[in-house]
DNA sequence: TTTTTATATTGACGAATATCTATATGTAAT
DNA sequence: ATTACATATAGATATTCGTCAATATAAAAA
């Protein structure tokens, strides 16, 4: 994974409303009528969050009826796991703050 | 660590230049003067991005005579990636999409 | 003490962002 | 066909953001 997509996927991640939206998608699909319970913000609001979370491929998306499913994308949030995994200190700053 | 302190964080890393930056500080403590070299901005803009990321505790700064030192936080760093490494796929998204 | 060097702060500006209301679109039920 | 429901889009607005030029501060060198 690039480093402009992993800036982009922090961008994302750098609204609580969409943290929490992606915990609540760790929890499993959820439908929008269901979510835009747990969240403070309007019907539009919440459709605006889903896209930008879409659009950096953290959530995948499911028209079912009137309904739209999301749930979070596996393979985007893994490689995003690998990138900020791969984020360490060198061993003389570790040495320093004795960690 | 909260989730509001994982979206700070998160959103100090959604700008190119500043993941770039701790790309660069995690082979090491770097002068800010050096660090100028690598990046297409103004002394200014650098330290306006390492007041960010000090701001929400991802860097530490060092000062001695006119330099400026600047290293990444380990336990900030560490807190990060795990709660990041917590983020995963419920067990049916995975069967899903075949991870 | 004057000058140079490294960094921080201020103030300005255009671009991007989060949010809302109002409205449109699409689907299912009556 | 009409109505009800779920979601998306458009347009507006206030706020935040990234950047720069100009200036301030602080430390070392001359």
């Amino acid at each position: 994974m690039k480093a402009t997509d992993v800036a982009l996927i922090c961008k994302a991640l750098g609204d609580s409303n969409r943290l929490q939206i992606i915990e609540l998608l760790s929890t499993g699909e959820k439908c929008a009528c269901k979510m835009l319970e747990k969240f403070e913000i309007t019907q539009p609001t919440l459709s605006h969050h889903m896209r930008i979370l879409r659009e950096c491929a953290l959530v995948n998306e499911r028209k079912e009826g009137k309904w739209t499913h999301y749930s979070l994308n596996c393979s985007t949030l893994s490689a995003y796991r690998d990138f900020i995994t791969g984020l360490t200190c060198d061993a003389a700053t570790q040495k320093e703050c004795g960690c």
